[in-house]
DNA sequence: TAGATTGTTAATCGATTAACAATC
DNA sequence: TAGATTGTTAATCGATTAACAATC
């Protein structure tokens, strides 16, 4: 029962099912299957029913999961049943983007503080009441939000001590937006977000050569897998 | 020897090994082992000789690899020894952020057209000589430019009709940033990037109550796991 | 009831690790 | 040479899938 217990790689595909499952019920669905769902995300009906009893039986017989019960459940285990204050280091175009992104209410999650280091961005006014802190801020700012989760959005050559001081200001997640691997104690949770590491994969599998010269139509229907 | 038979799990930790060996070369080291790679990684030193074995032998018994030969070696075979011309969809503040990155050259690839949708932005400009298309453009722009990959930048609501207008066009590998799962034709490669699925994946090790009042300051020195 | 789908166990499959001969 | 590290094989470990009794 312990969480330990329960495999990482099972952990991260909750999150998936999650966000399929925010799909359906904006689609009017009630109830669904895991079935239909592993179609939906080309993973095997076996597998998501296996994942799922991790944590209980949150199905019936027959019919299937409750849609909204099992986002509810899902919300639980995964503690977005609450919101997540967020600081996000690095006032340029992508700290721009994140401290604007409307996406992250519904799913658990605010940007509540923003950090520069650049005297002209600091003070800048943003969104949602927020202004651009000094990086002298950090530690207090963080500290007065109990901010837990930081996404780190500064240039690759400053990632590795900026996110030792999100650990000494208490940070306890960092999402990494920087393309480099971070070196931070083992209690401190690191996920990184680098689009070359996704487009180098992809771009194993194309061939320069491989011409569609004027556009070849093909027919939808198959699924793609699963992310990261 | 196809590159079918080489497990995707493989695949996916290359970008790793190359982007880690990238760091090396900058911090002036010329020779490198698996000990030292896995170490940095959080990967044993066998897996990192097993992935690279499929591809053949690049390392010297006793002395390891030498760091440049090798990262060619990766660029290759990730078909990154080039430069891949890229669409952004969607001209928000994401897709702003994508266009003016400025990691994409040194990595095998480049923004070549952006789109949108919305009068106000088309034809603005952006950097690199850059404009803002308008959607109508796509088929050929994407044609005339030989674009086989697109960075999915739009509204989940526009998201799907738009990535299947994408294939129409010709493109062959989408890095879609909707917070959704498309639904295409089988040889179309997609990876996705969603930042809330990696911060629940986080938050699911979080505690709310797990207070660290007042800072508590720990040791560096341990290394955190690979992504995805 | 008959049909459908869960939760779970056992079988299979694949990925990781340990170990070591080869060799620089 | 002695020490180090590769490439590779065999052993282990863990994850996925198949199958089905339970039951809605």
């Amino acid at each position: 029962m312990a969480s330990s217990d329960i495999p990482d790689i099972v952990i991260g595909r909750l999150p998936i099912y999650l966000r399929a499952l925010t799909q359906l019920a904006q689609s009017g669905r009630d109830v669904t299957s895991s079935r239909e769902l592993g179609q939906y995300l080309g993973i095997s009906s076996a597998q998501i029913r296996k994942d799922l009893a991790w944590f209980g039986g949150f199905g019936k017989q027959g019919t299937g999961y409750h849609v909204q019960t099992l986002q509810q459940q899902l919300q639980h285990i995964l503690h977005v049943d609450r919101q997540w204050p967020m600081a996000v280091v690095g006032a340029g175009d992508l700290g721009h983007a994140l401290a604007h992104y409307r996406g992250f209410k519904a799913r658990g999650f605010m940007v509540a503080a923003v950090f520069d280091n650049d005297p002209e961005k600091i003070s800048e006014p943003l969104e949602n009441n927020l202004v651009v802190h000094p990086m002298e801020k950090l530690t207090e700012v963080i500290g007065a939000l109990n901010i837990k989760i930081a996404m780190l959005a500064v240039p690759a050559e400053h990632a590795q001590p900026v996110a030792l001081q999100l650990v000494e200001a208490g940070i306890q997640a960092i999402l990494n937006y920087a393309p480099i691997t971070l070196i931070v104690p083992s209690h401190i949770r690191v996920q990184y977000i680098d689009p070359v590491i996704e487009l180098q994969h992809m771009t194993f599998y194309l061939d320069q050569h491989e011409g569609n010269p004027g556009a070849a139509p093909e027919v939808p229907g198959q699924v793609s897998g699963v992310d990261q």
